[in-house]
DNA sequence: CCTAATTCCTCTAGTGGCTAGAGGTTCAAG
DNA sequence: CTTGAACCTCTAGCCACTAGAGGAATTAGG
């Protein structure tokens, strides 16, 4: 048994998120005492591990939902959920791509107009300047 | 003099953020027609042209409003909007490198239980499981 | 000049995923 | 039995938009 404090510290999760995320149906509704508290068992300790898991993995809360509703499942199912992890995984892999891009175009504007501050900082310019930029975006 | 949806297709803005912007003060109030509409000029297109190109870049509004306020800036204030880009630049690497991290694992869960589809899915185990992550996040 | 289609207007509310705060109650240690 | 930490519910706020309602203005064609 848990208090709602413990499991915070054991997985990461802050406690208003942890009652956020029972409102959001993601946690059943635990035991409470007598003085109203909640008390946790072990089922909602992994569970909730699951949850910051795929959170950490960038998966939205309605596919955190759809997996763990695939709970135990079967045949289809299955591959219902291989398809939300190779969607992610491609998500994943275009963010990448399109952070890169950009941070070579940061790159090259923090370092514009280093020890020449002349009278119009070329930062602000290249900010700007789309002009200049290697890729497309 | 360009309306409100002639901007909008040059800079790719939609019409409804291109006047979320007017409202939060980041581009000037416009002059109007007599029927109340929005009739810009090209000052605005290339301030919207920076602040959708800032946006791009991953700068908060916050900091593109610090970054407008800077035009034609001099002295400490340059320094100020180098400060700006340089901390972009820095977040956005961390940002990549987390995201590659999660690749890797996104990748391997993926392909997990391909093929073998027995009777508990390997990919809703990998997904609980971060005994198996290479890294740490 | 009239009509019809398109674009425009304001306003409110919703999205996702939390986070912060107010104002109060319960629990556990000493 | 007292104290202080942790808990409770509830509302509101954050960011950066997006969607929709309900209506007014503009523009192209006839």
């Amino acid at each position: 048994m848990y208090t709602i404090g413990e499991l915070s510290r054991r997985t990461g999760v802050k406690v208003p998120t942890i009652r956020f995320y029972e409102g959001r149906g993601l946690l059943p509704l635990p035991e409470r005492t007598a003085g109203n508290q909640r008390r946790y068992e072990q089922a909602a300790l992994d569970r909730l591990r699951f949850i910051r898991h795929t959170r950490d993995l960038g998966l939205p809360l309605a596919d955190i939902e759809a997996l763990l509703s695939l709970e135990g499942a079967q045949g289809d199912d299955l591959n219902r959920a291989h398809e939300i992890a190779r969607r992610q995984l491609h998500d994943l892999r275009e963010r990448i791509g399109k952070l890169q891009r950009l941070e070579s175009e940061l790159a090259r504007i923090a370092t514009a107009c280093d020890g020449q501050h002349d009278h119009v900082c070329a930062v602000l310019h290249a900010f700007g300047a789309h002009d200049d930029c290697s890729g497309p975006h």
